[in-house]
DNA sequence: TTTTATTAAGGATTATTTTCTTTAATGGAA
DNA sequence: TTCCATTAAAGAAAATAATCCTTAATAAAA
């Protein structure tokens, strides 16, 4: 009958997660229009989502609520950035510099999130040498030599077939979250997260659903 | 007692729909091994998951598989991308060309999953009348005027403050389907599709998971 | 030919997530 | 001050998704 459920102590559900950096969008919008008070109510209207899942998602941070006030504009927007971990800025290293790769080497609004690309690696020869964006593109094999332990973020942005090798070699040189901006399945061990994000998976979704309507 | 359900006849599940292409990207792999027969035990054996999961969602699409043989290889990539409407080509207008926008400019593989940007938007006087990777942007103003009815998809990559009234735009002006990068719920009429997908969403679940491991 | 092992597929169960309901708190109006 | 309307928050119920279990089919082995 003890209050902590052996091992899921504190995870918090990735729904909640996803649906917290909207919440912190919606606010810094209320922000600049001078809302110094925000309720879960308004939030819910506005953003067309159940009141309670809201006061439920905010929950699992910090944050407490005023009884017939709301929230804090300002203290939420603190609490989210820093529960989201936006607020320190992470080292990454980018894998495979083609053009997927290449282009998150143009987004800027990585750096406002936390992460800061600092060195990108790749086999072919005609990018190997190449500075886009500021970022270095170096050969796969200076990775191995720079064990700097100050950054534990890899992006995958190499072809499906070699996804599952380039992220074991990560894991080795002490990654401990790889970005998986492949379509491949990445099996490691327990100490490295992976994070999919294969964005043709969105747009297979959303294909299907306009299919749906237009029937 | 029918056996239709109402209204979510033959509605797919959001996970099944997501976890496709990543069996498309199983099933490519193993054409290049010359397989000729896949079965769901061993799909699911190399990629980590369920194997009733792996028949369940792709009972979904029109495929049967052989028992004690599995699936043909060919037939099942074929079914899928066809299913998932990668096949077809989308012609897609982009709006916002600033960084992310211009990141999605650059992204090449777009083409092979079906989606074809054919212009972008944009109000900023320093990149409207430029062509990046061949496609040119225009100003906002000119979308109005070109109604193309083959140009169904919009990619929504403006920032946050415009988001919502951009997609009103759009909607107005015929898309049917919002690819939405901002991190804004847009609130629509029901005949237009809005399809999130904020990098930054999943940035936070990644480093939400990073820091449960480490302690 | 008969048996065996493996498989797809459908239904049942369990886990997770969302939505609904209730309770207690409290700022503002009367 | 007293009452009322609105709110956060916690718990219950419903909906959804993942996993488990059973069945029938059938290639391959005996």
């Amino acid at each position: 009958m003890s209050s902590e459920n052996k091992k899921k102590e504190g995870i918090v559900p990735e729904p909640s997660l996803r649906r917290m950096p909207c919440y912190l969008a919606y606010l810094k919008l209320a922000k600049r229009r001078n809302q110094e008070y925000v309720s879960s109510t308004h939030i819910a209207r506005d953003m067309g989502v159940d009141p309670t899942q809201v006061t439920k998602d905010l929950s699992y941070t910090s944050i407490v609520g005023k009884t017939r006030v709301g929230y804090e504009v300002n203290t939420l927007i603190d609490v989210l950035e820093d529960f989201l971990g936006f607020r320190k800025l992470d080292k990454a290293y980018l894998f495979g510099a083609g053009s997927l790769g290449n282009a998150l080497l143009h987004d800027h609004g990585l750096d406002q999130y936390g992460l800061k690309i600092v060195a990108a690696f790749d086999i072919d020869p005609k990018v190997v040498g190449r500075t886009i964006e500021g970022v270095p593109i170096l050969h796969v094999s200076e990775f191995e030599k720079m064990k700097d332990k100050n950054v534990e973020v890899g992006i995958l942005t190499v072809p499906a077939e070699f996804a599952q090798d380039v992220a074991q070699q990560m894991a080795r040189g002490g990654i401990k979250g790889i970005w998986n901006f492949t379509p491949i399945r990445i099996r490691l061990a327990e100490d490295c997260v992976v994070q999919d994000t294969s964005l043709y998976a969105h747009l297979a979704v959303m294909f299907n659903r306009m299919s749906n309507i237009k029937k």
